[in-house]
DNA sequence: GACATGTTCAACCATTTGGTTGACAACGAA
DNA sequence: TTCGTTGTCAACCAAATGGTTGAACATGTC
């Protein structure tokens, strides 16, 4: 998969994986304990933590025979700057074709505005 | 995949449909401008547009036989909940943490307060 | 009407994903 | 040492994904 953003996004795209963000959210636990409510074999909980792990969303930290897992909040801002870079930007479009629309019915009726260019590809 | 939130997730964990995504943020575009840019068929960007549009993140007007496609902004609000939430509740328990570490050194320095999990630079 | 353009649909293929079971490694307890 | 617990690894399987090509459909243009 290669690219971080990618991995994190499609690391969530998965409800059980959510579910297990959201518990370790609030305590750490071990693959059992996670494993314990989803009726799966613990070996499939053990391979969506590994994709968890992948994304940098959990680490394990192995004490004894059991792993501790919790959850590194930090790789969410990969995902809340790139979703707010587009939203703004989304919305600023929005805004700025209510003020033009605005801008016309305002000033001169008569004067038509000229379109915006459609912008190539970049 | 039937659960909003997978869908969103999972539409944005792809390079080639966050591409199309940034790019809708500026302006509209048809399928035809979308899919020029890269090297696979109108047909597979056909699909992935599909794919946006079930996550609900674009929706195509028809206008005569070309389909003007624009951005959605508003679904990322249901992403943007979810994490923040999570996010929330786990830099808490950090702070939390860290306040109950800072306490123990207070009261008695002499106890060897346990490591710290050591946070990711970045 | 005949044709070119823009888009979708259908069938197919290779790869990935999320699950299974069975074996094994590491450790604590008996 | 032997045993039960915890977790991972490997091989396998069904379904989903992202791509392909070929055909069809809708609509403006000649």
């Amino acid at each position: 998969m290669a690219d971080p953003l990618s991995e994190v996004f499609a690391a969530l795209a998965d409800p059980t994986r959510r579910d297990i963000v959201a518990r370790l959210s609030m305590a750490d636990a071990t693959v059992g304990e996670l494993a314990a409510p989803y009726d799966v074999s613990v070996q499939a909980i053990s391979k969506q933590l590994k994709v968890l792990e992948a994304a940098g969303l959990v680490t394990k930290t192995a004490d004894a025979q059991r792993r501790s897992v919790h959850l590194e909040a930090e790789v969410f801002d990969l995902m809340t700057k790139w979703i707010e870079r587009y939203r703004r930007d989304a919305e600023q479009r929005y805004r700025r074709l209510d003020s033009v629309l605005a801008e016309m019915n305002w000033l001169d009726p008569s004067e038509q505005a000229p379109l915006k260019r459609e912008r190539k590809t970049r």
